[in-house]
DNA sequence: AACGTTCGGGCGAACGTTCGCATTGGATAA
DNA sequence: TTATCCAATGCGAACGTTCGCCCGAACGTT
């Protein structure tokens, strides 16, 4: 291989290394055929500069921290990859890389890996995602005027640059859909409370039913975690209902609880899409292939992941930033579950 | 944030920079009170050292590079998502950390980015996925020694280390199985010619025929890509047969392909599990979710990342490597729908 | 003829580490 | 008393960059 340094190239070409330096930035008042000889020979040995060396003159890495969300198991999530990937390739694009890690204890914020990361200068700044409101992390980075960006919001008096998707608009327009469907005693299986991302969703649901016109009093929210099972619970407790009260459409705060509810009623001996309209969020893989299909809300991770590594590289260069928060449209995806 | 460095604690302690570099080694004969009083000083202003400065001393980066499969859209690849989880697991342990990156012609085997990436100190080592006999990317850095080990074979005659799980002994299993059901009748839908995986996986089709005493002539095989659709294309092609030869039970080489089979027979007004049996391959998550719940065959990513991530620090670190080639056992999950 | 100006390039320093070797002072042994 | 030794620390150098400043030569201007 290659690594080669500066003083190879010098020795090579027969100037100083400084010289090599500055003709390969193009900041040096050089003779034409000195510059060739130069490039010549750098292509020759193939020549790459050390960037350990780079960074540690430059004080700084190009380089991005992420925290692997810990999950359970073999459970992947889905558009949190999505949004990976996109938040790499933006990266790339801007030169810069993305550094990944494990946080030991990811609900309470282990705050400490963030602040070693940063205090080894690994890395210039963090992209945060799951994010949740009071959310320790948030707070310790505005704290130490550490550089980074969310996909997720928190608390709406702290000042910092985030991106998000509006999951308001989308449970309006999931309830937009429904009612024109002819449904109106609507149902939702919403997370446990204190989930901020779960929240919004829940208002999407109370304004989709006052738009209707409603009563508030009519609808209903049952509560699971995010696990199919969970969400299969909460499906038999409302199928329980007196067949007055029983809900004829229920939109679900995500697509695991939704495949859960799925199961609840064909356990019951009821078809979705015919009987009873079940609806899905995040729109992850093969939820087009399950029976009957689920409709689900797409999240618009492509542009997530450019918008959140645009803004935190602007913040790391001292860039002015022109909006520190960003909401970006979800996309309604109708199938065959309603 | 701390960024303090080894002048900052030396200035604070009143000795020398070097001193207290040797203090944090352990490596010093310094009197007990000048030891703690430096570490005190240290956790005082949280001394982190720059990780930079430390990398070019010692010319290494304790990185190991990984490069993105390159999905088109959201298509995600669930098996390599949770290797890599694992991969960064288990380099985390080791004091190491993976760094992702993107290269922009996969198949081809973009060889320039692994060239720029080592020859720029920027990673130590790398970890490949998805390989293939032939593979571009193994004989450019077996040429170059480059460090680096691969979830997935190649060329047998190749010298390198490797990992992979047991494709042919995993499909052996499912008919194994499948033949216990009473299933004399099996077909096969393989990915089209030219994949290590699927041909490993073919070899264990052909050898289960066989130990039930079954012909080879009544054999068949169908290929698809690696989508739904495709797999529900094939899977037609099946169904069209004569009664006489129409197989009672088909093996897919991976869960996305069956996925599609199992639409196929829905549209045809049959139902898997009853009418005719169908497994998949990889235990993505969700199938068993599908209607009904899909047979597959278990991959255990999370060794497999480890190994490969041992393998490689050895590699790096010069230690003696006991086994280059690691072949781990799968295991099949049992479904509904055979 | 003396003096600025520009061009082409060298030189020293610094980023923060680590590591081998040198240098003290005090205690011990001869 | 003096040579000896060890414990406790300082010092210099190097890893490969980048950057500002300096310097000689050639040229043109008054």
């Amino acid at each position: 291989m290659s690594r080669a340094t500066l003083k190879d190239v010098a020795a090579r070409a027969g100037v100083s290394y400084q010289t090599v330096s500055k003709v390969l930035h193009g900041q040096a008042q050089v003779a034409p055929e000195t510059a060739t000889r130069i490039w010549q020979v750098v292509h020759e040995i193939n020549y790459e500069p050390n960037l350990s060396a780079r960074r540690l003159r430059a004080g700084a890495t190009h380089l991005l921290g992420y925290a692997w969300h810990h999950t359970p198991s073999n459970l992947v999530h889905p558009v949190l990859d999505a949004f990976l990937h996109s938040a790499a390739m933006a990266a790339a694009e801007q030169d810069y890389h993305l550094f990944t890690f494990a946080t030991h204890d990811d609900k309470a914020g282990d705050v400490g890996a963030y602040e070693e990361l940063y205090g080894r200068h690994q890395v210039d700044g963090f992209i945060l995602a799951d994010t949740n409101r009071g959310d320790p992390r948030i707070r310790f980075l505005i704290e130490h005027e550490i550089p980074f960006a969310t996909f997720g919001r928190a608390n709406d008096d702290w000042d910092f640059c985030w991106v998000d998707v509006d999951g308001q608009q989308g449970m309006e327009r999931v309830m937009a859909h429904l009612v024109a469907r002819g449904h109106r005693r609507i149902a939702m299986i919403s997370w446990p409370e204190g989930s901020q991302s779960g929240w919004y969703r829940e208002q999407g649901y109370w304004n989709g039913l006052q738009r209707a016109g409603i009563a508030a009093e009519a609808g209903t929210i049952e509560r699971a975690e995010n696990l199919a099972p969970a969400g299969a619970a909460a499906m038999a407790r409302l199928l329980d209902l007196p067949a007055a009260q029983r809900p004829t459409a229920v939109v679900c705060v995500s697509d695991l609880v939704a495949i859960g509810a799925l199961k609840a009623v064909a356990n019951a001996g009821l078809e979705v899409g015919r009987d009873i309209a079940i609806t899905g969020f995040d729109d992850i893989p093969l939820v087009e292939y399950l029976r009957p299909p689920l409709t689900s809300v797409r999240q618009p991770t492509l542009k997530a992941g450019q918008w959140v590594v645009k803004m935190l590289i602007q913040q790391i260069e001292g860039e002015p930033i022109a909006h520190k928060g960003i909401l970006l449209e979800p996309e309604l995806v109708v199938r065959q579950s309603s």
